[in-house]
DNA sequence: CTGCAACCTCAAGCTAAGTTGAGGTCAAGA
DNA sequence: TCTTGACCTCAACTTAGCTTGAGGTTGCAG
């Protein structure tokens, strides 16, 4: 009974498709929290491979990193996310969608009385107003308006 | 009848809202050509207020610089956009924004069904789905798929 | 002619989410 | 014991869309 919980930051890898340097990233992030062996290398439990595919699974949700940081984070030390967790960050989720849905049709709309009217104008033209932005919503590129 | 079709950076900046160093990355990265007077500053012409006005706009559809330049470089040289080029482009972004809004409704679907199952599996969930990406699509941070 | 604002050119920095590479260590089988 | 593959750290690079700063010029008003 020696090596049986525990498994080595390849075989993470292997098991969620994730590359190895992606989980190193993780770590240093503060996602994960491996444990080390003699030889200093990072020793892994299983339910690692749950806590990455959580992590997987919000990014597609639109998660950043430092959020799902902090959702693991609320969670109990070391105790993986249970079904409440889950269902918890699924439902914010799913209000998250919606509001993108919606100021993507209203944008559409806009776009629709657009097409014909050829206005090109900052004045005029309804697409252009400031508030809402498309794509990204955090930083990331450091955004134009102040 | 000396300086009158021509605006300084900073004018074109006034009238845009658009920062003066946004301006000149505009023009380094080939979305506007402006003149020079005698003392190497940047004169514009009038209309760039409109071609300036089509960038902004066209990023709040979800273009890239890049593809806006091709955009602006497709048009008959040193024209400014007219109401055919618009609606070549409105119609275009109207198709693009259509997708986006299929593929959130896609993930709220999925969504709805994963609240309550608990999985977090990788194997099981649906909503992990390697193919549609919900964000971001060009590189931008580096993709995690090949 | 002087002073100041507005302009100029680089170069470096920011954010996100990683990747790539150099240079070195660990562990296990032959 | 040797050799190979998996592992380690740390630094630098990637993309997008800019901003910030240093250090120097231009142009207009007084």
């Amino acid at each position: 009974m020696t090596q049986a919980n525990f498994i080595s930051i390849g075989q993470l890898a292997k098991r969620t498709g994730v590359a190895v340097s992606a989980i190193r990233f993780y770590e240093e992030k503060g996602l994960l929290h491996p444990l080390r062996t003699q030889g200093n290398q990072r020793k892994f439990l299983r339910g690692d491979i749950r806590r990455v595919s959580f992590i997987l699974i919000a990014q597609k949700l639109g998660l950043g990193l430092r959020e799902i940081e902090e959702q693991l984070a609320a969670l109990p030390e070391g105790r993986n996310p249970t079904l409440a967790d889950w269902q918890k960050i699924s439902r914010r989720m799913r209000h998250e969608i919606d509001e993108k849905i919606k100021l993507l049709n209203r944008t559409r709309n806009q776009l629709d009385q657009c097409i014909g009217c050829g206005c090109l104008s900052l004045q005029k033209c309804q697409l252009y107003n400031k508030d809402d932005r498309l794509g990204l919503k955090g930083p990331g590129p450091r955004a134009v308006l102040d």
